[in-house]
DNA sequence: TATTGTTATACTCTATAACTATA
DNA sequence: TATAGTTATAGAGTATAACAATA
């Protein structure tokens, strides 16, 4: 029997965690402070509190991802301007930039990856991906309760 | 403009891991050691040396991960027979019968995952899988030279 | 009283470098 | 001389719990 959908998407995973480290690691990021970076960019200027639910983590350690990118200058904490509580994270003109090639990438790589596919198959292949993502999001929504 | 193949892996990629995450946690085991049983299921008794490779890390780092499986009771270190160099990493009755029940988890899930899939798709979905996986496969490889 | 962020502490995964025992 | 594994050290990511300031 030859792999199934479960072990496709695995290790599909796999290398694009991979993939994605090692065209972060000259910049000098790593993919959790990527995905802060993504969120801010994504979204506009966030509180912690927000940037923890979106990814999913606890309050305390976006504290450290936020203090390592404010200590790299990737953002700033600004003052919110509502609650004194709270901060807002924004992202530098250095991490704006990052994110501009950071999409361009993302579209290059989305095209290889698609010219890669029988052109056929390939509506089959998204509308496939978007039930399959729209299960699973369903099954880790339910267990997290 | 929706998702393309590269978001839509990613999410399904950070998905599987969170599932993957919470169904081993009452069994006492974290990805990474997983992992470690996954590989010497598949493979047999394995030198930490084989192990390094598979998973593609350090020898150090297999050595934290056995020694944590020993603590737990789930795999022993053998005499290799031919190099007193060298140990042979073997599973233990209690991860074999781990291995077996997630076998059987990961059978079931790929059904699942197949079921909410259009039946006319379900080709063209494994094949486009298949070639995007290749050629994943080869941009990390030509990467890591 | 509830919420935002931080200090304190701890665990897991990972890496490099130097060392030992064996090949 | 090269290989298998370990000791030593370090850093990133994550979590819980207790606490301060503010709402």
């Amino acid at each position: 029997m030859s792999p199934g959908v479960f072990d496709l998407l695995l290790r599909a995973a796999d290398l694009l965690n991979r993939d994605m480290a090692r065209s972060l690691e000259p910049v000098g990021l790593s993919p959790a402070r990527m995905h802060v970076l993504w969120a801010v960019h994504h979204g506009g200027p966030a509180s912690q509190q927000r940037l923890a639910r979106e990814l999913a983590v606890t309050p305390r350690n976006i504290t450290g991802l936020v203090d390592a990118l404010v200590a790299t200058g990737f953002v700033t904490r600004e003052p919110h301007p509502t609650d004194r509580r709270a901060v807002l994270i924004t992202l530098t003109p250095a991490a704006e930039e990052v994110m501009a090639r950071s999409v361009r990438d993302h579209a290059a790589l989305t095209e290889e990856l698609l010219a890669v596919v029988d052109p056929a198959d390939r509506a089959a292949l998204l509308r496939g991906l978007h039930a399959v993502v729209a299960r699973l999001t369903a099954l880790v929504d339910e267990a997290a309760g």
